[in-house]
DNA sequence: ATGAAAGCGCTAACAT
DNA sequence: ATGTTAGCGCTTTCAT
């Protein structure tokens, strides 16, 4: 750059970067960073990149921004990232492990410093893709079998037992789950988490109480809803994996005239945006999607600064139950048949 | 890398390169590339970028990822840049010029080879940035008034006035406008198409009729419609600038104690996703997102390509208006001081 | 058809 | 305190 302040590329670099402008006179760092200000000098990011073997950014992978609840994570990633000049890119899954193993690998060639990872499968060779190539790696709200990897989660657990002990309070017995593909970890660990609230309560759960989803969908919890809604007859509650799921349900139940609450209480998972707005404003379990983006991020950070793979981390996070109206006490439907 | 193939590294790239693969023997070619596959080589983004000058990146600039209606145009812009090897940067105006610069800047200093702004005002700094940068830059949805500048826009007017004749053809007459921010150019375009339909129809508009909102928002859009209801009780109809605006003017509406669309039927603008299910499903402009999305990056991509500034293009697309529960005929509550 | 060498813009030894 | 130089990995002249 401004070499026509007759001085030398390395005296301006050193100059200009923070750590070694201390070697440099101050009077020559204050001129040449009035001169870069004027001239409106760049880094070049390539040769930088290049040279120090660091691109200063990441590559986050999530499997559909269509979903509602990607956007408040990748906000919370961005800001954090943003504090300490990093730039991410972003990449979908699309739901599918092979897309999701094709990205990481555009990813790594694009030379990221790291991968945030949020369409994780039970089983997924992107874990070991990332390990193998020295990529430091943290999962978002997935998990996976293998263990050892970084991972920022919400308590599904705790969640589902929530919402569980919230149907149980309004008086419901006979409930219901749809869940979502097994092979996606959120889906297994709210599945279970419900049997095992229930069997706390000494409710066992009959096979016919649970359809599993083809996908965290709308179109496919409108299908599974109908599959269960023709198996159970009797059921006055249901919960969703997710909250597409539950809409999906919402459209089942008006297939078969019934409606909600009043017949049917209906409880999803995450918290979309505009719940409030709708037609039966959907109860839900709200999980802190923002904040699970900014932890994510400080965690990759923390990995990539220290280099440090030994140990892995697991940040958990609290959800909360936000009742609206899809639920209501069981009483007057059920007066005939009442189970307590 | 392969050079343990005991070649030099300019004959791997030759036949790496789908041009210059010509000039080598079609023998070697396909040892190198069975070999760079095997040993999983990835060509170093960095270095490439250094060497040609072109990142194969660009950067998109939205004002912020929490409205919906840009996910759907992201991923249409994303869509057209994976086919050819391109990946983008998003980055945040949060609706301010000045963010929007400053994030240009950064953009550039990472070498992007253009830029998609979906989040111009009306005179905005940023196109003269680009320009003197050298870096393409198309507009999508927002219009610039310097002129000269690639952009992909739906036709606002249009839109407006399908808005304003489905209302006519209700029967209404009294109807007002809630605009956005005049310096953002669909605000100031959308309030225009509306007193010139009025027009038209030689109904004139009168200044209390049309209220500014401070921002393209919920909270705004609230704040406007209380002013508006405070000055328009006989109003029977009002066409909100944007669909989030619109909710506010829901939620005003209810705490003036009115119903829609009984007592005021609103129509919005952008079809944002989820609004069948809400309690009142809105009447709004519907404008072909991810189609925006698409077009922009294939005139980015030409641009791009050509190195011909020289002419600039403006591609228009057309709105749909999507009619569901938010408007209704001008009957019952209009009968005593009926206008026609 | 392929090898040798230069150079993209930067930083970090290594001089001085 | 600052200048010199090498080299990051790639593509591309220029040789051969």
């Amino acid at each position: 750059m401004a070499e026509h302040l007759n001085i030398n590329t390395s005296t301006v670099s050193r100059a200009l970067s923070e750590k070694s402008s201390e070697m440099i006179s101050p009077d020559v760092v204050k001129r040449v960073r009035k001169a870069a200000q004027e001239m409106g000098y760049k880094q070049n990011a390539a040769a930088y990149a290049l040279k120090m073997g660091s691109t200063k950014t990441i590559g986050m992978i999530i499997p559909d921004l269509m979903n509602p609840v990607f956007p408040p994570i990748i906000r919370g990633i961005q800001s954090v990232l943003d504090q300490y000049g990093y730039t991410a890119f972003l990449a979908y899954s699309e739901n599918n492990e092979g897309t999701a193993h094709t990205e990481v690998e555009r990813l790594i060639s694009r030379g990221v410093d790291g991968i945030i990872y949020a369409a994780a499968f039970r089983t997924d060779s992107v874990v070991d893709l990332c390990k193998s190539q020295g990529i430091p790696l943290v999962l978002v709200n997935r998990v996976v079998d293998q263990g050892d990897v970084d991972t920022v989660k919400v308590d599904d657990s705790l969640g589902i037992k929530m919402a569980v002990d919230h149907l149980l309070d309004l008086g419901h017995r006979k409930i219901g789950f749809i869940a979502g593909p097994k092979n996606i970890s959120v889906s297994y660990i709210r599945l279970r988490a419900f049997t095992r609230t229930m069997a706390e309560h000494d409710l066992e759960v009959e096979p016919h109480r649970i359809v599993e989803a083809h996908a965290l969908s709308e179109a496919a919890g409108e299908q599974a809803m109908s599959v269960f809604l023709g198996q159970n007859p009797d059921a006055t509650a249901i919960i969703a994996s997710n909250d597409l799921i539950a809409l999906g349900c919402f459209t089942a139940l008006k297939q078969f005239g019934y409606t909600c609450p009043k017949r049917m209480s209906i409880v999803g998972f995450n918290n979309m945006p505009y719940l409030d707005w709708f037609a039966t404003p959907l109860t839900t379990v709200s999980i802190p999607h923002f904040q699970m983006g900014e932890r994510s991020a400080e965690l990759l950070l923390k990995r990539i600064k220290a280099d440090n793979v030994d140990y892995n981390e697991e940040v958990l996070l609290k959800p909360k139950l936000v009742i609206r109206k899809s639920t209501a006490p069981l009483i007057a439907s059920k007066k005939k048949s009442g189970s307590t």
